[in-house]
DNA sequence: GCTAAGGAGCTACCG
DNA sequence: ACCGGTAGCTCCTTAGCG
């Protein structure tokens, strides 16, 4: 008799035995068992599309005679689907073996009377969810029975099923109690970065979701009994989750390789396989969700420049930078050789093991709804590039709509001109309003119903439906049926404003609030990211016109605003493609909302009122006072990851007196007492060496650059004294004091001292221009800044 | 051969 | 492996000079 199984679905993957394909659903049941449902039931598929004229019926005998010349080629049938829109008649050929599918759809597509082959590209397990109707982190329930064969018998679960029937989705958002698990690692070399085939793992830290810590230190640097113990723990307490920093291209690796030079398995899945590298170039542990929280820190949280696991656990408040000891890379070996600092390198990787733990904690809930959203698995909804998320939900969308999914194609790239942005009136303004445009993007796309399934190419007849046009660049759209991007962004548009709407009721805090918080944010995402898919050339659908049209109808709303705001009196100081920047004057501000919400039917409101803003003759920069007393300052120096701290701070604090002063004169007085101070004591050499470093990232291979600067010249000088640096890395350097270009006086930060820094360069490129920046519109000259300060500066170090 | 100017290369930001 | 628009730094080439 099948029983119901009603479970959370953590992971999936697939098998292929004797070309059978099996679909393995890793859950959790309500009643919090660990279980593994067996799908046999799902045949991997393709699309042959049929050439325009040719006889469907014919060439259907055609594929039908491949089909029984190949044994895992199971059958073949005329379909009516759509493509970009358009209606095509289709052979969908059903066959066996997800790793032949390819090579299948390759053969067919060669048949006479068949244009190309589609969705072979799909992946099995994607297409197995996606026809199905499964999300990832969500609830379902099937008809399943008990399986008891021989080889699941090491499978780490409460219990083997076959599924019957089903599974089908259940409304239910709360997610069972998870079993989560973090863990860091520190591996010992005595020069330059560890390498596994030679250096041994000397510290791991294991903490739980429960609370627990538990460390491994090597003995005599024999890292056997600790790789084995990690295991152990790994299967003794069976992690649903396990959270790692730079777990994907580090430590996974790392482990995996030293297990092998070592002879020794790492069986943490629950199959008790070891952990191998999948799509996206994230590490697939069978059974668990293996979350790597540095791919959330790279995407999702901009605010953190440079992104060190204690860089971010500082600022999610996980825990403070201030009176913890972070070790630079080469510390690992300093405290490893000195008996009496080891306690305190252990203590490093128990506190990164119990900040990525606290960091999982903050991030999970935003996983969940990421992975449920766009029905990417946990495990690599993190990893997976933004373009993807958006991706998924379209291919869902199309499924349901029997639309085609595009192959991914080598396409040229062909610019297009982007949003507007206004020159603003330097100075210092009162009383200005933000007026924001509330997703102008999407908003467009859904009202024009710009999709590349409704676009509608310069020769083709107009549909008596009507079209709509697109200002400057002429792209036509069919105004009926909804184009895939309307359906989708509707839906996660209209999904969000409920949310929202439901959270304004609820206290912050709560369970509730935060899975509502979170999934409200994913949406959120998802949405904003959908305008940039149809510009990417990478992407499945799409569309230069899409994207094109996109822009130029906000060119046109915003140019339109401007004209109606100048016409009812209201003055603008700036504006950047879906914004404007408005004197606030109460009741002309709120009619003119009113106005352009009429005029456009698209969403306006005041985002921000300044108590006072400050430009520069530049565009994308500016600083604003909010009546709480905030700064919210925006693309100038200290908000830049490439200045140094100092150069930040010091721009922060002439902001804060100059924007919270009672009078200029005031604030250009403080001011320039604040970078006179800073100049001072950075002569002293009271300013923290770890706030002179500038870090930039490395974008490509050294010698593929064709200048020479100084981040690059530092990470060479990291290579030649062996340490690991590779493509998306930030370098970290300091700038000594020598002859020559600024690049010839690179040095990596943990290579150099206080003493070999170049101070004046500190003052004179740093200090003096971030300060600069904002003191040159109260008139301040350089010279104020310096005058007194050479002397004084050299008297303190002589001293 | 030297130098100033301007373009190229580069990073990181904004929305 | 998301878009175009933008600022501002350093490097590097080169026109113009002597």
């Amino acid at each position: 008799m099948p029983e119901e199984c009603r479970f959370w679905l953590l992971d999936l993957n697939y098998e292929v035995i004797n070309h059978e394909p099996e679909v393995w659903l890793w859950g959790i049941t309500d009643g919090g068992k660990r279980v593994l449902l067996i799908d046999k039931g799902y045949l991997p598929y393709f699309y042959a599309v049929l050439e325009e004229g040719a006889d469907p019926e014919a060439v259907l005998e055609r594929v039908r005679g491949l089909v029984k010349a190949d044994p895992l080629m199971r059958s073949a049938e005329l379909v009516e689907r759509k493509y970009f829109g358009r209606p095509v008649r289709a052979i969908k050929v059903v066959c066996q073996d997800p790793e032949q599918l390819e090579k299948q759809a390759k053969k067919v597509a060669k048949v006479e009377g068949v244009k190309e082959c589609l969705e072979d590209d799909i992946r099995y397990s994607m297409s197995y969810l996606i026809d199905k109707g499964l999300r990832p982190c969500g609830w379902h329930s099937a008809k399943v029975r008990p399986l008891e064969q021989e080889r699941f018998k090491d499978v780490q679960v409460d219990a083997v099923y076959e599924v019957v029937e089903g599974p089908v989705t259940i409304e239910e958002h709360v997610p069972p109690e998870l079993r989560l698990m973090a863990f860091y690692m520190l591996a010992y070399s005595p020069k330059g970065s560890p390498r596994p085939e030679k250096n041994p793992v000397v510290v791991i830290s294991v903490m739980t979701g429960d609370g627990d810590l538990r460390t491994f230190v090597a003995k005599e640097g024999d890292d056997r009994p600790i790789i084995r113990a990690f295991c152990d723990f790994i299967r003794s307490y069976d992690p649903d989750v396990i959270f790692g920093f730079r777990s994907n291209d580090k430590a996974w690796p790392y482990l995996a390789e030293r297990a092998k030079v070592l002879g020794l398995e790492l069986p943490v899945g629950r199959t008790g396989v070891g952990p191998h590298t999948s799509v996206y170039g994230h590490v697939s542990i069978t059974g668990r969700a293996n979350v790597d929280l540095y791919d959330f820190a790279e995407k999702d949280l901009p605010a953190v420049k440079v992104k060190t696991l204690e860089n971010v656990a500082d600022y999610l408040g996980v825990m403070p930078l201030e009176g913890r000891e972070v070790l630079d890379p080469p510390d690992v070996k300093f405290y490893w050789e000195d008996k009496s600092k080891k306690p305190r390198l252990v203590k490093f990787c128990e506190d990164n093991a119990r900040c990525i733990m606290g960091i999982g904690r903050s991030v999970l809930e935003f996983a969940l709804q990421l992975s449920n959203l766009t029905g990417i698995p946990l495990d690599h909804v993190l990893t997976a590039a933004v373009g993807f998320r958006v991706e998924w939900l379209l291919i869902r969308e199309a499924r349901k709509r029997g639309e085609l999914v595009p192959k991914r194609a080598e396409r040229k790239y062909r610019p297009y001109v982007g949003g507007m942005v206004l020159k603003p009136r330097p100075g210092i303004h009162e009383k200005i309003a933000v007026l924001d445009y509330k997703s102008l993007y999407p908003s467009i796309m859904i009202k024009e119903n710009l999709s590349p399934d409704t676009y509608l190419r310069p020769e083709e007849p107009e549909p008596p439906e009507g079209v709509n046009v697109a200002p400057e660049v002429g792209h036509k759209f069919r105004r009926e049926p909804p184009g895939l991007y309307r359906e989708v962004l509707s839906a996660l548009i209209s999904a969000r404003d409920e949310i929202r709407e439901r959270l304004r009721e609820l206290e912050p805090g709560t369970a509730l609030y935060r899975l509502l918080d979170a999934r409200q944010k994913a949406l959120k995402v998802v949405a904003n990211a959908t305008y940039g898919y149809a510009g990417w050339l990478g992407a499945r659908w799409y569309l230069r016109p899409v994207a094109e049209s996109t822009a130029a109808w906000g060119r046109y709303v915003i140019s339109k605003t401007i004209e109606m705001a100048k016409e009812m009196g209201i003055e603008l100081i700036y504006g950047d493609t879906d914004s404007v920047f408005v004197r606030y004057e109460p009741e002309k501000v709120e009619k003119f909302l009113k106005a352009v919400e009429e005029e456009f039917g698209l969403k306006i409101k005041p985002d921000e009122i300044f108590e006072r803003v400050l430009f520069t003759e530049a565009k994308k920069r500016y600083c604003g006072l909010l009546p709480d007393g905030r700064l919210e300052i925006v693309g100038l120096e200290a908000v830049r990851g490439d200045w140094s701290a100092v150069a930040r701070k010091v721009q922060k604090e002439v902001l804060e007196a100059v924007l919270k002063a009672r009078s200029p004169q005031e604030g250009r007085e403080k001011a320039v007492k604040i970078v006179r101070d800073y100049i001072r004591k950075l002569k002293a050499k009271e300013v923290p060496y770890k706030d002179l470093v500038i870090w930039e990232e490395l974008t490509r291979r050294p010698e593929e650059y064709k200048v020479r600067t100084a981040h690059v010249e530092a990470a060479k000088i990291m290579m030649r004294s062996g340490w690991d640096i590779s493509v998306g890395d930030k370098v970290g350097y300091v700038v000594v004091r020598g002859s020559g270009k600024l690049y010839e006086r690179a040095m990596p930060y943990f290579l150099a001292t206080y003493d070999d820094l170049d101070l004046d360069y500190y003052v004179k490129k740093q200090i003096v221009p971030a300060a600069m920046r904002v003191l040159k519109v109260l008139g301040v000259k350089e010279e104020e800044l310096l005058a007194g300060v050479e002397r004084k500066g050299l008297m303190a170090f002589f001293s």
